[in-house]
DNA sequence: CGATTTCCTTGATCGAAGTCAAATTGCCCT
DNA sequence: AGGGCAATTTGACTTCGATCAAGGAAATCG
């Protein structure tokens, strides 16, 4: 078996594909690919777009291709907290469930591979590197979860806000990758949801950046352009 | 084969194990509760007992035979949260990690089933089940943390003590029961203890205890002990 | 059994973040 | 380029929970 074979043998959709080496693909073979992409298929979605909500039947799973897509509880009174962002090569859908425990909606322009739920959830029960990466994914999900219980529970609005700065930029420069020095991103997030993601209001938010940005441990143009001179500068106001 | 031979087949301190049907062992054959028995020993530990600082080297897992125990983290300049509370039979350890994330310590007596990390580990490897189970265990502890941080973000000090409260009502009466009408069970946390899961102080606790308590919405005796008498009206609290 | 320590409760005051209100900025769209 | 709209910033004031302080109830121990 040569390498050209095997080549060949990828879905003609997923060798174009931006995410193949780091979504949950990378671990199929091109027979169990095969299987997917025959149900799969790419959609497109704007910003502010609802994907999933709360209490809906979940009828399939999708890799997010292109975008950030946020994660979000209601309580019943319109309170409402961001729980989890997904970035390019994430899986969006709460495996097994049979509704969704959260909603799901477009924080930027997203592009979707939309897979149907059975057809996943089969392929998780025959092939073990699959359930081993899920496995993975679930156990590094929760210690982020974790991670964001203090924030929320111990932090500061100071430092809250340097938080998210520190997370997504960490997401913006790749996951692995080391974060030192200088970092410049644009934020995926309005200040609304940045506040809905801190258990704060946009008023403090705001005050904050504007704080941050006065100290000199950030730089803001048009409000979505952030530079950040001293990573280790910003992970000290962070706590 | 007959029941009689299945059954002999068991290790003889698994025959008598109290969480045996409930936790990660239900899923191993007999011949892989033999592999896991071999290397397992029971510990015993007082209230107040760290059984992993972060950061520390891990050596083993643990299953919960009995006890109360916190998990948590803390900032560098000493202000604690905790994030997550184990039960009995309820698996102890962030799986694969070299290195403990969390500072696990005894809330309670805690009576444990210690097992070396290579041999649970390399049991996931061959055991399909075992890999289901522990999936299916970190998507719950997922789900959990989430539902926390809407606590932690956007509730109110009332709503989060009421909500403490009926978390541990539902694990008290056992998972999987439904929770309604009256529930009475014993705090396995200190003030202080319900301070740090909640992000708050505990003067804030106990002036939020004292509310609940004079408004009839749950009933105290000896600072331990609570009376729920009526389940929906406290849900109603916890927003 | 009394002494000591730890845990819990309650009161008084303070401060960080929330609320209400009013600019200001930037973006989209003819 | 200008008008309109949504997002953001900033200011004035309020409030909820933190902090500081004291006293009371329970568990622990000699």
């Amino acid at each position: 078996m040569d390498m050209q074979s095997v080549d060949a043998a990828i879905p003609a959709q997923c060798a174009t594909c931006r995410v193949r080496h780091r979504s949950i693909c990378a671990v199929l073979t091109s027979e169990e690919l095969h299987r997917l992409a025959g149900h799969s298929r790419h959609t497109f979605h704007e910003a502010g777009e609802a994907l999933t909500m709360e209490s809906d039947e979940v009828t399939g799973y999708a890799t997010v291709i292109d975008g950030v897509i946020k994660l979000s509880r209601v309580l019943r009174d319109g309170r409402q907290q961001l729980v989890g962002l997904q970035f390019s090569a994430d899986l969006l859908g709460r495996l097994y469930a049979s509704e969704s425990p959260l909603t799901a909606e477009a924080a930027s322009e997203v592009e979707l591979c939309r897979m149907p739920k059975l057809v996943l959830e089969s392929l998780v029960g025959t092939s073990a590197d699959l359930k081993q990466r899920l496995l993975d994914q679930s156990l590094q999900d929760l210690d982020e979860a974790r991670e964001w219980m203090v924030t929320l529970g111990r932090k500061t609005a100071a430092e809250r806000v340097a938080s998210l700065l520190l997370l997504i930029a960490a997401r913006s420069v790749g996951k692995g990758k080391s974060l030192t020095g200088s970092v410049t991103f644009d934020l995926p997030l309005v200040r609304n949801d940045m506040a809905d993601f801190l258990g704060l209001t946009i008023e403090t938010v705001s005050r904050q950046i504007s704080k941050l940005r006065n100290e000199g441990t950030i730089v803001i143009s048009s409000h979505r352009h952030v530079v950040v001179p001293d990573v280790e500068r910003l992970r000290r106001r962070a706590g």
